[in-house]
DNA sequence: CTGCATCACAACGCTTTGGACTCC
DNA sequence: CGGAGTCCTTTGCGTTGTGATGCA
């Protein structure tokens, strides 16, 4: 594949040295007018490039935008051009040296009859046909301008991924997205371990232990623990690269460690106090759309790893510095701190989680020094990140802070555990980053301009503890020990996307098993659901995790309760399912588009209809808002019977439709537009019809060994339920000549349709018989197969012979010519042809055994050892009475004892 | 500035039952 | 003469998803 990267090197390589090396007959002339060729060959290219954009002309394209573009354009047609520029390249290579003279019109009218054959449009640039006559000109480099008027619309162009590219995403997706769940799995039977859990309780206070014992568990209760937790446990600005056990263990030793471990000692600590308790993770797993990871990247710098994150880190620490303590309890501020503090090592987390991931060049490992060229980036590329009014001032201020801390982060790192585990901020010494950060999470929702446009902070981690006393059934409460938010249920996903973290995948984690709860924490699903995998999938890995998990939080022996624990994930299942059907209506219509619950008339498709049309459950935009269940496909007739489905007797058709244009195959299409207004008859229309009108196809059984076939006397086998009554549908090969041979009634059987050549062409395979028929069929055919596949084994082993004795006798007859011919030129002894003989006598006898070993006994040459087996005059004697025939097909090899046979067939 | 509605367009899915010619 | 085999040639429209743009 060729760039235009590269044709901006042909061009240099023509244009700069003026003469080409290889080429010293070409002239300057020459030269120009192979250039104006490249020139015109980039104008394609570049014309090309901006395929689908109509504006394509204003584009404008340099040679420095060759380079910038290296890379970038696969959609260019490459073979095209690269064909193209070899053709210049060729022509004017050769033409001095043919037949010209070195005249420069010729060439140039050479070069135009190369040029005539492809697809240029005529056109001149004045400026270079002026200068093109300078002598010193092909020395400059060349610079492209097309007219690009000052008013006219640049259009970026547009890029859109194709379908491998999103298939490559999707397989990303799933794997980061296995990769995650094995590390919850990970994380959740680490908090299993017994010594942890014995090393948690032995800190708690006394009067905490007696949680343990308390019936029917409440969020009041559980918040003086969390707190003690919280205020005991902190969050670590790096994380060690060391086994999860051995880090959980550390940070318990430590009292700090990043979220995820701060996260899980608090689950260990709860299921040491027999609660039943989840390990629950946001699974922010690489995204399903290709490039959408990396335009996050370029426009919010996250996820890039050490200079994003050390930076935010520091500007937080850093005002930390200048800090003074206060109450170490005040929520608000802890979550803050652990926010900021959290994010620093999500980011590790996710580098390592990465790692697995997407697009692994586009994590580009930095150093510090480039850190400020990535707030500098983040700055600029992010331009809406601003609020009411003063927002972008804080936020400059704000950044040019963080770009000031990044420069010094190699000298305060070492500060900053100790400047983070002095969390005590009071709000006043806040720097504007922590203020706006603490104002937006106390007012909770919502935070979504500013500092939200990084992706920090957000919770990923937490826990969910069972609590018996809540609700008159009992719930699972999110307990966010790293934040010490009991029951916040809510916040999480306003806080994730604050954070811009994906709320996509929230999974709890017990007993090895894994489930799905992103429901309890997601209450817009629509905004999520096509960021998530397909579900068929997703429900399969989850299904044997599902029961794990179930088996775990209902197994152990939780805080007694009055629900039966069996009835728990029941119970569960009905809230979340719950959550799912009662979800508000999105006040923009767009969101109606693929809503799974709600739909709007305006947004169906074409073969989509209301029915019934009703109940309507709201307004949008003056719209009727419906219940998506009423929403039905409909599909023509014939389309229903592949189902297995037929029309109703009387049934009108649903909805007609216009028949596309394409339809009328004859060459008068103006009688056909006249028709069109009254394109009542069957050809101009297409009649649709929803399920509701249809029923199971009910096709006329065989009767009397016949089977019933449709007017092409075939049967359309879609599925087994387009079957006839009494019929069997045997799919294979050459069956037919089986079910012939026994004179039983068949009918070809259809199964799809291939497009090839621009027409479609049924698919067949196997037949359709009656059911009584099948067995013997069946047999015959096991019969026939066995038969045929022998004599296709016969005939291959025959001809495999055959190819042996050709390339061997060549191989002879090449050395009796030389023997005969060359001997006066070469005094070679015979010893090669001795050799040759040799090899061919073993040769040909290995190749005759596995043929018939009795023919080889008969003919009665073993082991006669190396002999001249070709002598020139020697006459092949075929022995009679050959064993090594075939008496069924009349086939017979006749041997002569030097080793050549020869297959021949009697009449 | 933000969110929404609309436009534009690239990608993709669906379409759906040959015929002329040569060789044997 | 007829049957079997081979080769020809490589759609195009509608739908959908998504980026761009304009407006409130």
């Amino acid at each position: 594949m060729k760039t235009r990267n590269q044709a901006k090197r042909k061009n240099q390589s023509t244009g700069e040295e003026g003469v080409p090396a290889h080429d010293p007959k070409a002239n300057g002339t020459l030269a120009n007018t192979s250039q104006d060729g490249v020139n015109k060959f980039l104008k394609q290219a570049g014309s090309r490039r901006s395929r689908g954009s109509k504006k394509q002309d204003n584009h404008p394209l340099s040679w420095d935008d060759a380079d910038k573009l290296k890379g970038k354009e696969k959609q260019v047609n490459d073979d095209s051009y690269a064909q193209n520029m070899s053709e210049v390249k060729d022509s004017k290579n050769s033409s001095p040296s043919n037949k010209n003279d070195g005249s420069p019109q010729q060439a140039k009218s050479e070069l135009e009859d190369v040029m005539a054959d492809s697809d240029w449009e005529d056109g001149s640039n004045p400026n270079l046909n002026s200068e093109n006559n300078h002598p010193g000109y092909i020395n400059k480099d060349i610079t492209i301008e097309f007219d690009s008027s000052p008013g006219a619309v640049k259009r970026k162009p547009i890029r859109r991924a194709s379908a491998e590219e999103k298939e490559v995403a999707e397989l990303v997706h799933r794997t980061h997205l296995l990769c995650l769940i094995g590390r919850g799995r990970l994380i959740d039977s680490a908090c299993d371990d017994p010594l942890i859990q014995a090393s948690l309780l032995s800190l708690l206070p006394a009067n905490m232990l007696k949680l343990s014992e308390a019936t029917n568990l409440t969020v009041d209760a559980l918040t003086p623990l969390v707190n003690w937790f919280h205020s005991n446990f902190r969050v670590r600005i790096s994380s060690n690269e060391r086994s999860f056990p051995l880090a959980l263990a550390t940070a318990l030793e430590t009292h700090e460690g990043t979220p995820e471990e701060v996260a899980a000692l608090s689950v260990a600590l709860f299921r040491a106090l027999n609660f039943s308790t989840r390990f629950v993770s946001i699974l922010d797993a690489a995204s399903l759309k290709p490039d959408a990871d990396r335009c996050d990247d370029m426009s919010q710098g996250r996820k890039l790893g050490k200079g994003v994150f050390d930076s935010s880190t520091i500007m937080v620490t850093q005002s930390n510095e200048a800090s003074t303590s206060s109450d170490k309890h005040t929520a608000p501020v802890g979550v803050d701190q652990k926010i900021a503090s959290e994010a620093s090592t999500k980011a590790s987390s996710q580098r390592k989680s990465k790692k697995s991931g997407q697009s692994q060049s586009q994590i580009v490992s930095r150093d510090t020094d480039s850190t400020v060229v990535d707030q500098s980036n983040e700055k600029t590329m992010d331009p809406s990140s601003t609020g009411v009014k003063r927002k972008g001032d804080i936020e400059f201020e704000m950044q040019m802070e963080m770009a000031l801390a990044a420069t010094a982060a190699q000298t305060l790192e070492r500060n900053l555990d100790n400047d983070v585990k002095s969390s005590n901020i009071s709000s006043s010494s806040l720097s504007p980053f922590k203020r706006l950060k603490k104002i937006k999470f106390e007012e909770s929702q919502d935070i979504s301009t500013a500092v939200g446009s990084r992706k920090i902070g957000a919770p990923l981690y937490w826990a969910e503890v069972y609590c018996g006393g809540e609700n008159s059934t009992g719930k699972w409460v999110h307990v966010d020990a790293v934040n010490a938010i009991v029951d916040g249920e809510h916040k999480v996903e306003a806080a994730a996307a604050a954070c811009k973290t994906n709320l996509r995948y929230v999974v709890a984690f017990a007993g090895q098993g894994a489930k799905d709860v992103t429901r309890r924490y997601c209450a817009k699903w629509y905004k999520i659901a096509s960021h998530r995998v397909n579900s068929t999938w997703w429900d399969a890995v989850l299904r044997p995790l599902k029961e794990l998990e179930c088996r775990a939080t209902e197994g152990t022996s939780g805080t007694p309760n009055n629900v039966k624990r069996e009835e728990r994930t029941y119970l569960e299942d009905m809230e979340l399912e719950t959550k799912a059907l009662t979800e508000p209506l999105p006040t923009n219509q767009q969101a109606y588009k693929n809503h799974h619950l709600y739909a709007l008339e305006r947004w169906l498709t074409k073969y989509q209809i209301l029915h019934p049309k009703g109940p309507v459950l709201g307004f949008c935009s003056g719209h009727s808002v419906y219940p998506r269940a009423c929403v039905q496909t409909l599909h023509t007739k014939e389309r229903w019977m592949r189902e297995g489905l037929q029309l109703k007797v009387n049934e009108l058709p649903a909805k007609v439709l216009k028949r596309s244009t394409k339809v009328n195959k004859g060459k008068v299409p103006e009688a056909d537009e006249d028709d069109e207004n009254d394109c009542a008859g069957p050809g101009g229309t297409i009649d649709l019809y929803g399920k509701w009108q249809t029923e199971p196809l009910c096709l006329p059984s065989a009767e009397n060994g016949i089977v019933p076939k449709n007017d092409r006397g075939q049967v359309d086998v879609w599925s087994e339920k387009c079957l006839p009554p009494g019929t069997v549908h045997l799919g294979f090969p050459r069956i037919f000549a089986i079910a012939k041979k026994l004179e039983i009634d068949y009918a070809p059987a259809m199964v799809g349709f291939e497009f090839r050549n621009g027409r479609s062409f049924p698919v067949y395979n196997g037949i359709v018989v009656c059911s009584e028929f099948k067995n013997i069929i069946l047999e015959a055919y096991a019969e026939e197969e066995v038969r045929r596949g022998e004599e296709e084994r016969r005939k291959n082993e025959a001809q495999a012979i055959s190819r042996w004795y050709q390339l061997l006798s060549s191989i002879i007859t090449r050395q009796r010519l030389n023997n005969r011919y060359a001997e006066g030129v070469s005094s070679q002894p015979s010893n090669d042809i001795q050799k040759t003989n040799d090899a061919f006598h073993q040769t040909s006898e290995d190749v005759q055994k596995p043929m018939s070993d009795e023919a080889n006994e008969d003919v009665g040459q073993p082991d006669v050892g190396p002999q001249p087996l070709f002598e020139e005059d020697h006459e092949h004697v075929f022995l009679t009475n050959d064993p090594g025939s075939d008496v069924e097909s009349s086939v017979r090899i006749k041997r002569c004892q030097c080793g050549f046979s020869i297959e021949v067939e009697e009449l």
